[in-house]
DNA sequence: CCTCTATGTGGACGTTGTCAACATAGAATC
DNA sequence: GATTCTATGTTGACAACGTCCACATAGAGG
């Protein structure tokens, strides 16, 4: 579907989803309006009459990293297949940090824009997909009513630090094998920490 | 102290410290050579008589802000005035995380910079501290042995993603009050699931 | 006094974000 | 169908940036 008119019919999206593409290879100083405007091939300046500035550019991929994000929890919460209640409630819990982390170290670049300001996106999303999975335990038993409270940013730090030390921080160099066992700990860790 | 001969005399520590400053006010972006040289009153070339690149100059800002985490870590735990040697690792414990996000939330540039790759300086300092104290958790009988490994990634996967999130991160507006009681509960929460 | 080397300067190039002026396609109006 | 309007793309410019090269100079050692 080549484009020969001048109007290009729907720059908009493919100018974000060029720059989607520069953020998943290089992160957020990858993405760089003149390589978005040169790989949609147009001129440099197309993108001006879509976006206010480069910041409303990376707003959009933070946006588009925060919905894979949001998408990568739920299919996983959806895929546990547990009988029981409150073994139910905790195995989501846990796929729901799994997802995070994986997402995380599948799509380094497009997780750095999605939480590199200066505006960030709405994360509503990944959020609520947390929120639900500590609302079950609390329904089923598993969790203490006195632990509900700030239960999101226990497990949300845990998982984020997690997912910034080993994606593009200081443990990136990790092997998969002793970072997946780390990651179980971790998880492990947090599940006693909600429970005890 | 104008220095006025055409050599600058120690040009290097100069640039250094005005590194620190901008990295300091405007995180790892706002680290530009010209600006550097212009403040440390040379020429806008001068600096690469003493650094390669900009990444090297970056890297210094880095080692500072590490230096300056690991020193706030250290200073925190010395001052713990209990006696009871239980009750002393825990505090000595909780201080270091303290410290940490303490130290992200207070030089929320420097914490950036020293985050932020490519090239990340020697954490051998803080990573210490926090053994210590883990160590002395277990010699003191208070963290059970099984749960010695890996405790030091629960614990910085805690604090690091809890500073990230509320130094430059989504939680950045979160009001002085709510953090101190979130960081408390978090804290508290890794206590248990050491402890458990 | 002379030369050598380390260190600082000046100017250049290519890249970036952004602005202003211009051009054109497609829709709206007559 | 011809004309005007407006949304959308293009061209050219500017300043700031990192970096390279040629040059200048200070201070040390002969």
């Amino acid at each position: 579907m080549r484009h020969v008119s001048y109007h290009h019919g729907n720059l908009r999206e493919a100018l974000v989803e060029a720059a989607v593409e520069l953020g998943r290879e290089r992160g957020p100083d990858g993405i760089v309006i003149r390589e978005v405007a040169r790989r949609t091939g147009v001129s440099h300046n197309a993108a001006y009459r879509h976006f206010a500035d480069r910041d409303e550019l990376l707003h959009e991929v933070t946006q588009v990293g925060l919905d894979g994000l949001s998408a990568a929890m739920l299919a996983r919460v959806k895929r546990v297949r547990v009988k029981d209640p409150v073994e139910r409630a905790r195995r989501r819990l846990r796929e729901v940090g799994k997802a995070y982390v994986d997402y995380a170290l599948a799509e380094p670049g497009l997780f750095a824009v999605a939480f590199s300001g200066p505006s960030f996106g709405d994360l509503t999303g990944p959020y609520q997909h947390l929120t639900d999975a500590l609302d079950e335990c609390l329904a089923v038993g598993y969790l203490p009513p006195a632990k509900r409270e700030g239960a999101e940013l226990t497990c949300w730090a845990g998982v984020h630090g997690f997912s910034m030390l080993h994606s593009t921080g200081p443990l990136r160099d990790v092997p998969r094998r002793q970072r997946d066992a780390d990651l179980g700990r971790l998880l492990d860790r947090l599940d006693e920490a909600l429970r005890a």
